[in-house]
DNA sequence: TTGTAGGCGTTATCAG
DNA sequence: CTGATAACGCCTACAA
């Protein structure tokens, strides 16, 4: 692989000015630098970012950490962090870690000999995370994303989940729904579950209403039957149901449907993270919007700006909709 | 930040020393190579991979250019390759195109900067790339992924677009149906939904039909009801539609349904891809399955063979599968 | 088993 | 505006 040498050579000048005339075109007179340019050209060099990161100290890379692609919320959160990055000139190494933690925590370390410039995170459980701690004491900045840890203090770009869960079962209230049931997956795996069960919790509370237990489902994105089954049956059967993400979601109304349930009529459904594909189903779900591009934008803007040291505004909890879709109705004789 | 040398003269040992205890453990007694770890928790010393990548030239990086990854056949796709490269102790330098020829130029070219040591690219359409030619003169491995160039050869983990959908459009002509239409998004953007078309119209020729033209919808991944009307009405209304991807299938499905069809009773539909959620919704979709997994797999095992200078077996194309779900029927009022 | 020393390809500093 | 030179942090002959 030719160097700068080489094509400083062949050019006639010296390395200084052949390296300048990339890194800083406008310190050399054009004709020289033209000279090196075509040098360059004819040797097909190709300038070596490893070293250049190696000697300014900069590699111009960011480190994202996702429990998985195969969720849309953390691929379309991705895709608006990547268009971003590539943006403001920015590479982006990625990993995921599967909700495991000692996968997180690997995977992070490997970032970090890898000098990342900047880390986006989203773990599966920030508060019970001795990585996030440890973190702490690292120079490299850190933004999360979908994660508040509730101890600690790090900036985190997210909704408030559990005033957004609560909203969307005022919703089912208002529609005239008493008995209200709520789906996840394994919740240990995942801190913003819990949330938005709380949030839940907190809404048939106020309305003198007894919580239902979370229906917890082995998978984080299909929903079993078998497991449903009991919610649906008996005098305490449940007019509407929420679940914890829109993947779940969809999956619990095609469910019902091939059981026979009629979706809303029979039974309501609302979901949570407004992914694109909620839209196209039929019946058209209602979801929880999180304004996924606007918060992979966000945090790397945030980042960005932690990197250039300047000391950025606070990252404001980002706003959820509800976005009201075929999917919900007044419960089964209802009468108002 | 500390480095090799501080490690060194804290333990007491040279600089070689120090470095062995890290990258070749076996070369150095028990006792030394603890001091070395000792001093080097001490100091929280920290491996830097770029020093290291400079000096051994290589990035043990891979490149994966996508050309988005809202859509969730290349998000599972990546899902898999990162897997893959993270068990083969690789990194994954990930960026997108937005099928935009430029951005793909632009991307491979920092990825080359950045010494990635071996490509993985999905390009928008990989026959009229000027910049797969130019990369033939490189040095780097590239393997392709849903690309198959019919004029040049580079590895290509695909399948055989046009014999599979060939083989659905067959299964919907035995089931009596004989106005099969077909929708696309943009086509020129996309040489895949070319050769499905192609697969198309030999089943149709096949059956001594003829073709459809092309439904070409304005987005790759969302049906437009203006676009799909005239498909829908007069004598020669279709009564199965083949989409080239699923979630403009699912897309599709959910508008017909809202406009008042009943699928499949009064019309079939069939998807391509076999990404996870046409399993979910109601019907479910039947589509041409794509091992997306095992694609993904198989682009790192080959890419990591083509690095290691091991000559590995060509990639053979890989099955597809017509997933038979609820959404296709025999037409209306046709009987045996 | 350990030490010495040179270089991977840049950029930054300092002179000229 | 240009050139000489010394790092950046590590690995790896080669020598001891």
């Amino acid at each position: 692989m030719t160097d700068l040498l080489q094509v400083a050579k062949l050019a006639g000048v010296s390395r200084a000015t052949a390296a300048r005339a990339f890194s800083a075109p406008e310190l050399v007179r054009e004709e020289t630098r033209n000279k090196v340019l075509a040098a360059s050209e004819q040797l097909s060099f190709r300038p070596n970012h490893i070293a250049r990161q190696l000697r300014t100290q900069s590699s111009r890379t960011l480190g994202v950490l996702l429990p998985s692609l195969s969720n849309p919320v953390f691929a379309e959160q991705l895709q608006a962090m990547e268009v971003a990055s590539q943006q403001s000139g920015y590479a982006l190494l990625i990993a995921t870690s599967d909700y495991q933690t000692q996968r997180e925590a690997d995977i992070v370390e490997n970032m970090l000999r890898q000098r990342v410039d900047g880390l986006v995170l989203t773990v599966a459980n920030a508060d019970s995370s001795r990585l996030l701690v440890s973190l702490r004491r690292e120079a490299v900045p850190v933004v999360l994303v979908h994660n508040a840890p509730a101890s600690l203090t790090l900036p985190s770009v997210c909704v408030d989940n559990r005033q957004a869960v609560r909203q969307a079962t005022d919703r089912l209230l208002a529609l005239g729904h008493r008995r209200i049931g709520m789906i996840a997956g394994p919740v240990v795996q995942s801190d913003r579950a819990l949330l938005r069960y709380q949030g839940y919790c907190d809404a048939m509370a106020n309305a003198g209403l007894n919580p239902a237990p979370m229906l917890e489902m082995p998978s984080h994105t299909r929903s079993d039957f078998q497991t449903l089954q009991p919610a649906l049956k008996g005098s305490q059967a449940m007019t509407a149901l929420i679940c914890t993400n829109d993947l779940l979601a969809i999956s619990v109304m095609g469910e019902l449907q091939r059981a026979g349930y009629q979706v809303p009529q029979q039974i309501s459904i609302i979901g949570f993270d407004g992914i694109d594909i909620g839209r196209l189903v039929y019946p058209s779900l209602t979801s929880v919007v999180q304004p996924l591009q606007q918060m992979g934008t966000a945090a790397i803007a945030h980042l960005l700006a932690l990197i250039d040291e300047q000391k950025p505004e606070p990252v404001q909890p980002l706003q959820t909709a509800l976005r009201l879709g075929e999917s919900i109705a007044p419960p089964p004789a209802f009468l108002f």
